[in-house]
DNA sequence: AATTATAGCAACCGCGAGGCA
DNA sequence: TTGCCTCGCGGTTGCTATAAT
């Protein structure tokens, strides 16, 4: 299910990513944010392309995203949406803020889409004995996705397998949220007291690089991997 | 038990849009 | 206007887990 690990010709590395990878990116982002993705992980110690950083940042550890387990509510808006806008997976995945664009195509391909046809069937046996779903109807159902769904917009039961509730998808966010909480707290405990000030013990691996102004003329921060000597010659305070 | 087929999902790739110099 | 850079999107691939034979 997953990729096997290998690097680039630039010797960024590709495939599968590790917790610790995982931490690192976390950590990063949630203490400065993504202001460049394309220089993100040098500061963050990562040997991946921004791309990639992006990719698992949004489909994976950003707040509060929820993989897998769709609910029936879920499976419809999607249905509906898509109904509507074809494959526009990023539109539809903000009708679903706790769901990846990527992650929404994926649910698609594998298990919707095969339900599309017989969807759209009956709504066109619904649109032909007058009770059409009209898109301000959909976009009602959408909007209000912790009330129940319009009552046009029906699954078949046995369509929906009740096995796929929200439990496992909630232990994902409290998992993510662990690894907030783990890694920022390691960060603070790196970057506080003498770390700015002693020297510093260089991890060979790590292609470290020194703070600069990003094209918004903010200060790109350092990663905190940075050593003692090389920041030294950095004063944050004449670019602000 | 071994082999093959299929499902599911993570991640990569290429392209276009938009911002900036 | 043009070219470069970055980002985001959608299509696709690669790999594992599971089901079927």
């Amino acid at each position: 299910m997953v990729r096997t690990p290998c690097y680039d010709e630039n010797g960024r590395k590709k495939g599968t990513w590790t917790l610790e990878e995982d931490k690192k990116l976390a950590a990063y982002i949630t203490k400065y944010g993504s202001w460049n993705w394309r220089q993100l992980p040098k500061y963050a110690g990562l040997a991946r392309c921004g791309k990639s950083c992006r990719l698992r940042w949004i489909n994976h550890l950003r707040p509060n995203v929820k993989r897998g387990n769709y609910t029936k509510e879920e499976d419809e808006i999607i249905l509906n949406l898509h109904a509507q806008l074809g494959n526009k997976w990023s539109t539809i995945a903000n009708h679903l803020p706790e769901r990846s664009d990527n992650d929404i195509k994926n649910h698609w391909h594998t298990t919707l889409k095969k339900r599309a046809t017989n969807y759209n069937n009956k709504n066109n046996i619904e649109s032909n004995t007058g009770r059409k779903i009209t898109s301000v109807e959909n976009q009602n159902a959408s909007a209000n996705k912790n009330n129940n769904m319009h009552e046009n917009i029906v699954l078949e039961s046995s369509e929906w397998s009740p096995k796929e509730s929200s439990s496992e998808a909630l232990s994902s966010i409290d998992y993510q949220q662990d690894i907030f909480q783990e890694e920022l707290a390691n960060l603070e405990e790196i970057t506080s007291g003498s770390f700015w000030t002693e020297p510093f013990e260089v991890d060979s691996t790590i292609d470290f690089v020194a703070p600069s102004i990003d094209y918004h003329g903010l200060v790109c921060p350092p990663s905190p991997f940075i050593p003692h000597e090389f920041l030294s010659s950095f004063d944050l305070d004449d670019y602000n």
